[in-house]
DNA sequence: ACTCAATGTAAAATATACTTTACATTTGGT
DNA sequence: ACCAAATGTAAAGTATATTTTACATTGAGT
């Protein structure tokens, strides 16, 4: 799974410390799920995608092998 | 967090061992997560979607104290 | 060059997502 | 009523998501 966490962010002009706060979980979390360390649960996704006022599936992207 | 996953299985009378085959998980998972009994990974949730073509947002719902 | 905020990384601990196996209960068709 | 498929439930084990703490590196502004 690919995500374009990053791209959201400048877009808003965001640090992943502000967005950590919105989602209310560690900036390290938000570091992790942006680099890919891990996947992120359903709920997390749905709150990023919230901030960001776009579908799930605009953030994270399915690849080959998932 | 909460799910329109068995009226989704419904609309496309599928049960939930095919939509585990579709997604590749245990039939038990597919029970669990529609059940909430746990809150799936993004990577499931998208798979799912994707099953129903739907968007995540169409299948899962944030809820208040998530 | 200096400074500080932002980001990246790691490790250990904790919580939760998923699996397997097994059994129980419900549902739907005959 | 009977039967099989579908669904529900539980427990123990494994894998992964997340946290905290700490430190390193990078990027931007002065």
């Amino acid at each position: 799974m690919k995500n374009s966490l990053k791209v959201e962010r400048a877009k808003k002009d965001m640090t992943q410390q502000d967005l950590a706060e919105r989602i209310q979980v560690s900036r390290q979390t938000v570091n992790s799920i942006e680099a890919g360390k891990y996947v992120p649960s359903t709920v997390l996704a749905l709150k990023i995608a919230k901030v960001f006022d776009v579908g799930v599936e605009e953030i994270f992207q399915l690849e080959d092998g998932d």
